[in-house]
DNA sequence: CAGTGGCCCTGTCTGC
DNA sequence: TGCAGACAGGGCCACT
């Protein structure tokens, strides 16, 4: 399950391999993975085709690569879903089962392979901001910075997170508050924080509010140092290896295993059709006190 | 308008 | 052995 860590690691990935090099040809072998493309598979391939690759950049689980040439302008955007990988994979690899997009290149190297189980992520070509350097795409104008953004605006996300009438987990994962934080490193930076999934927003304090947000950004550059979390072969980085962090979870994943705090076990709740990972006695649930 | 909940999708695992 | 159902869950969008 791919969240900021993880698609960082595949962002550099791709800085790393593809950057500077003129796309010769494109596959499209699943409509779905480009569903994001109004115009469809066959705009997607027209557009990208002799473009040239820029340095790929990222914003919460969002990735692009600014395209150059003939693309100037637009970007080639992805986001991974909950399964999405992308290869950079000598031609000789045979396909994967579930490979949906291929790039192949005009200098004739390893190919950039999109491939994705369940089809939740995808790839298309979009307008940049117009004289954005970094190529933005306009259609993720409405996602927020994210916490390692070095133009993340702490004060200002803590107003905004005490000012939401929620509760706290939903707000962690409202990619218009603050992006890249997923279910994994939702349940991490609130058993750090000793918060209780259904807190709401408001009864936050200030400096509640500035713990959270240090305890995810603290868990995520953790795990960005080990290369993300990998439960199975689903999270890869670009050259198909997997990331150790899954081992220094404290929560996500743990239910009966003991509190790395105080040794009681690991709760598991069903939440929002997914499941939240907490601590029953370091993270309660406040009581709704009656009358006010 | 802000907040909420349903849906998309497929492979794996569990229980009957 | 087979089949149904639960589960994994990010983002979009209709609805309140």
């Amino acid at each position: 399950m791919p969240e900021l860590p993880e698609v960082e690691v595949v962002r550099r990935g791709l800085a790393n391999w593809v950057a500077g090099r003129t796309v010769a040809d494109v596959q499209v072998l699943h409509p779905r993975a480009v569903r994001r493309q109004p115009a469809g598979a066959a705009d997607f391939t027209a557009r990208l085709t002799g473009t040239t690759l820029g340095t790929a950049q990222r914003r919460g689980k969002y990735l692009w690569v600014p395209l150059a040439g003939s693309g100037a302008g637009f970007s080639l955007i992805g986001h991974l879903g909950m399964s999405g990988q992308l290869l950079v994979q000598d031609p000789s690899v045979p396909d994967e089962t579930h490979l949906r997009v291929r790039l192949r290149f005009a200098d004739g190297g390893r190919e950039l392979r999109f491939v994705d189980q369940r089809t939740f992520g995808g790839l298309a070509v979009e307008e940049a901001e117009d004289g954005d350097p970094e190529g933005t795409p306009l259609s993720i104008a409405h996602i927020a910075r994210d916490p390692l953004d070095p133009r993340f605006d702490d004060v200002a996300f803590a107003a905004a997170l005490r000012a939401k009438r929620t509760t706290v987990k939903r707000a962690l994962l409202d990619q218009t508050l603050i992006s890249g934080v997923g279910n994994i490193y939702a349940d991490e930076a609130l058993w750090r924080s000793r918060l209780h999934y259904d807190r709401p927003t408001a009864t936050l304090t200030r400096p509640q509010a500035a713990e959270l947000l240090a305890n995810a950004r603290e868990v995520m550059t953790a795990a960005l140092a080990v290369g993300g979390t990998s439960f199975d072969s689903l999270y890869v980085n670009v050259n198909g290896e997997s990331g150790y962090f899954s081992r220094d979870l404290d929560a996500y994943g743990r239910e009966h295993e003991p509190c790395r705090r105080c040794g009681t076990p690991i709760r598991r709740a069903a939440w929002m059709n997914r499941s939240s990972y907490f601590c029953p006695r370091c993270q309660r649930v406040p009581r709704v006190r009656s009358g006010g």
